[in-house]
DNA sequence: TGTACATCAGTGAACGCGCGTTCACTGATGTAC
DNA sequence: TGTACATCAGTGAACGCGCGTTCACTGATGTAC
């Protein structure tokens, strides 16, 4: 049965939405097709009348999540500290559905389609120019704050991984908790 | 046909290699356990006699790359700076077949069994310890050196993992290089 | 504004494929004498 | 040391399953008049 244009719009932002909370959570060969459709509402015989094939989807679920407009990439960020204890909170640590792709699919998007990881090398850039603002020592070379935005960024990413990998929840605290605090308490 | 002894312990050791290998190039769900037999010279059928279950190879095979007597654990970390110049070169972005494990498959083992985690999180446990005996600060007190640890670690893992994926070589050669600058230049 | 009809979003059966896993069989190994 | 035979590592066909993808069909939408 056909469907209002309007309804057309607000299924592909289902489905985008139903495959950024589950591609982050299951990770990319964890969901299939069929489970987004489903979880957006839709059978997946209409999957393909809204994107070429299911590495379509992950790219455009990436740009969905870090594109230029993307839901985690349209706030700007003030300041480290918080931006950086935010970042490595049990919260985030707990929901990656709701969280950073980097951290949750980093590794599987490095083998993922260039387009995929072209999606997520400017995001990176963007990240980087970001942190690159709001490093604590404001009066340093921009060369030296990008390098504090390149450490602060790879040791968030990296913390997050990690925290979610360990089991023991006392080691994953730590990790999370250590590495905040290394990241603002280590001016030069 | 029956083999000698010597021989099956061959073909384990051999299946082993194959796994982390391939496991590290292709992921967990980029390899079968079909592909890793013929790797290692074998037919599929053979691997139950091996392995209970694809899950289990994946277990035995990160406890062979990073458990206590792993391949990649075995060597002691006597200085910073040049653990962290070789963890993060450009042949070991471009070579995750011989490398961390963390870097490569860390977000996929956080989705995966239980065992699997928990030989990952033994090795992270060893991993802090070997590099708060080496941080630069000797004479800090031993939780700044195992925080120090903590974070180093944390960004090593990230900027691999972010090197890997980023489809512009310089910005991947800068994330590399910046996070080792960020790390050996960074006494508190 | 009302009607007739072309468009096309969504459905669900079907496809070929590779996956993890099982199993009857083979034949070299290694043991019992 | 030699022989007879039980053991069991490896083979390859087969299984059921879920995957990505295709397609004939349906019926509401939205356009032409």
């Amino acid at each position: 049965m056909k469907v209002s244009r309007q309804q057309v719009a607000e299924n592909r932002s289902q489905i985008l939405d139903a495959a950024a909370r589950m591609i982050r959570e299951e990770g990319l060969n964890g969901v299939s097709v069929a489970k987004v459709m489903q979880a957006a509402g839709l059978t997946h015989g209409g999957f393909y009348g809204y994107f070429g094939s299911k590495d379509d989807l992950v790219t455009a679920t990436l740009d969905h999540i870090h594109g230029v407009n993307g839901t985690n990439s349209s706030a700007d960020i003030t300041n480290l500290a918080d931006y950086a204890t935010e970042y490595l909170s049990r919260t985030h640590r707990d929901n990656p559905g709701l969280g950073c792709a980097f951290a949750a699919i980093g590794c599987e998007v490095g083998r993922s389609s260039a387009d995929s990881r072209a999606v997520l090398t400017d995001a990176t850039r963007r990240q980087i120019e970001k942190l690159s603002t709001v490093t604590d020592n404001k009066t340093a070379e921009p060369a030296e704050r990008r390098r504090e935005a390149i450490g602060n960024w790879s040791a968030m990413v990296g913390a997050v991984m990690l925290a979610r990998l360990v089991v023991d929840t006392e080691l994953s605290d730590e990790i999370l908790d250590e590495t905040l605090h290394w990241i603002t308490s280590k001016p030069k």
